[in-house]
DNA sequence: TTGAAATGTTCAGTTAGAATGAACAAATTC
DNA sequence: GAATTTGTTCATTCTAACTGAACATTTCAA
């Protein structure tokens, strides 16, 4: 079958690793750098945190002068956030209607179970994280928002790659690296499938120290209005506070959660 | 005398009339157009905003998706601003520049009242404060901006609650904890919701020792160009020195700064 | 189920606009 | 007033953005 032959070598392309190179993302990282900067920065300034060279600064600022964007002070000379960009600041967080109230689903999750509880989704083979809310625990792992992981040795990834259609789901997890994290971690590409089969059939996920020892998970799915996985809540927390058989106890409330989420996506 | 002549035929210049061409800024509007919505937005709908082309809204919005800087749905169809751009958004806010004319507006309502004075917006469903100005009493509640606070418990998150649009308030309403801080704190999402809708139909909202016991609060709203409430100027004080119902005396004062504020969005 | 319409994704040839080294100008310092 | 730092302009090169059009996918009605 010449198809499967086609399958086998389709490239998996990705051609760009790290490309970070983009006039966009360059003219958007000189307003970072300023926003951040509490105080009107100078071209040299910027020279030295964007590492771009004079030229290219001066150009890209005096586009974004003309635009409204930043404003030079009086002084000619240094530069600050313009009008324009402080109404795409308001504008930006006045209107995360949809985002707030999943963040308050997650919210009042975390409340009533004291551990930290993330709602991630599958992006291109990886697992992204939308948003997170914090237990307050001091020791804490660090997956703020936008944080991709290996699918493989996480519960929500597990999870998410269980829900696809089997045949998708094969291929998918043949083009996983299956990179070991700790010794629990499942590198073995059908251990790995029949662990998802069994996650499927359960309908939630663990992740037992796959990741990080002494860190455990459970995630469950969330639907949207077609009853299809688009995504997955866990929670997750130190083994040595709350062991894995009691997050398991969790789940109803999880599963509630979910519930609200899929609401929230028409 | 040459030289006048040269420079009275010197064309107007003006080489840009309208020019908005510029990738960077291309892209910014697309940034733009998303905040402006309040829902996630489909590639048709951007492309009726942006009046761009299918092909280039679709590359670009790729590499915002990349970036961070907006993300997609779960759908995996429409986009919303992402956590960086939210990252920028806050940072905008709170730089020197930006928020000079608004602190200044402030400042004076303070020497004025002689009572601590803030400014405060609704993020992700909690209540943000941007920025504050202390009166000069030895007694003082510690909340420099940056500090997020619950709303049901505060007068200005009430008051950002009641504005919004009636099925939003309530899904965010349900979201949120309702802890206990004081034996006043509304901790009944039914108590609560009525209240939202008398501070609505009041265009003011009182916190009466809701968060903490001797201090109390008046809050009004302050309304971007498009008449949307975006933010809340509240006052607040010991109670012993500054009792609630004088302190609504302060109202039209407070308006006034909201008024003046409102002005500096436009 | 089929076909039609709408919406999302990819491709490739073209070109506009970005990059930048280097010269120039202005300000600041000594 | 010379030296140094900082800001502005220019001209060349070439990359990366643009976009029409083909292709793929989803949605919906019949």
């Amino acid at each position: 079958m010449s198809e499967i032959d086609t399958l086998e070598f389709g490239e998996v392309v990705k051609k760009d690793p790290g490309s970070e190179n983009s006039s966009m993302l360059r003219g958007i990282s000189i307003l970072e750098s300023l926003a951040s900067l509490r105080e009107p920065a100078s071209l040299a300034q910027l020279m030295q945190i964007t590492k771009m060279p004079k030229a290219s600064l001066h150009r890209t600022l005096a586009i974004f002068e003309e635009a409204g964007l930043v404003v030079r002070e009086p002084d000619g000379k240094t530069y600050a956030p313009g009008e324009r960009l402080s109404r795409l600041a308001l504008e930006t967080l006045c209107h995360d209607s949809v985002s707030a109230i999943r963040h308050g689903i997650l919210r009042k999750l975390v409340t009533d179970l004291k551990e930290t509880c993330n709602l991630a989704i599958l992006r291109r083979g990886e697992l992204f994280y939308l948003d997170r809310v914090e237990a307050n625990w001091p020791l804490r792992l660090h997956l703020p928002p936008g944080t991709v992981l290996p699918p493989h040795c996480s519960a929500s990834g597990k999870l998410l790659l269980a829900y696809k259609p089997k045949d998708e789901r094969i291929k998918l997890v043949d083009t996983l690296p299956l990179e070991q994290f700790t010794h629990r971690t499942i590198v073995d590409r059908d251990v790995l499938l029949s662990e998802l089969d069994r996650i499927a059939a359960n309908g939630y996920a663990v992740d037992n120290e796959e990741y990080v020892l002494g860190v455990s998970c459970v995630a469950v799915p969330v639907k949207d209005q077609s009853g299809e996985v688009v995504a997955a809540i866990a929670i997750h927390a130190a083994t040595a506070r709350l062991p894995l058989n009691q997050a398991m106890e969790y789940i109803p409330k999880l599963l509630l959660a979910a519930e609200q989420i899929s609401a929230t996506l028409h």
